[in-house]
DNA sequence: AAATCTTACGGGTGACGTAACGATC
DNA sequence: GATCGTTACGTCACCCGTAAGATTT
């Protein structure tokens, strides 16, 4: 499970659409299927019911949902506050 | 920024030792310094003082190993609970 | 027929492992 | 001189984009 992976699937479950959140993440629509997949797999849950026109979440997908955009959120926050505090304070800080 | 760098760098802030997380991760030093290098890079933060022997975390490291930690113990905990609700319901659910 | 997701295929980028190097004790 | 982290290098795997296929409206 890796992050790319977590920000597929919660773009796409927020458009319930492989192809919106394909053209968000600036990548093309395969690259969005196979990441889900994949994902998918290594859960060893579905996630999306898949129905030609509509693209629906599953329970699954529901519940994995809340955390997926937990972490993802936590994940950029923290990158942020890293990146202001680095900022700051450019010289790393040794403490030996 | 993706997840198996932050396992790396927790491995590495525990152990205080490339080699030993490298050890742990199953994979080689070398490895083990690129990941931690380019998830520095990504930060803009040094995360470690290298000392010959001793590894130390600098104050940025410190920081950010709380939320890492976090991020981390949290997608273990998601991908497990949501393998067990997949076993548990094998069939996907449906619901439209 | 149009739109959407999937599968197949070829190519490029990235990550790994081995080996050699530098530094510290 | 032994240990530890880094850098260089060649190889392999993974992921992407293009193209073609299947399905539904």
């Amino acid at each position: 499970m890796e992050l790319h992976q977590l920000r597929a699937f919660v773009l796409v479950a927020d458009k319930l659409s492989f192809t919106e959140a394909a053209r968000e993440l600036k990548i093309v629509q395969p690259a969005v299927t196979r990441k889900i997949h994949k994902l998918e797999d290594e859960l060893g849950a579905v996630l999306f019911i898949r129905r030609s026109n509509r693209t629906l979440l599953t329970e699954a997908g529901k519940r994995f949902l809340l955390d997926a955009r937990r972490i993802v959120h936590y994940c950029d926050e923290s990158l942020a506050v890293m990146r202001a505090f680095a900022r700051g304070e450019q010289g790393c800080n040794a403490e030996l």
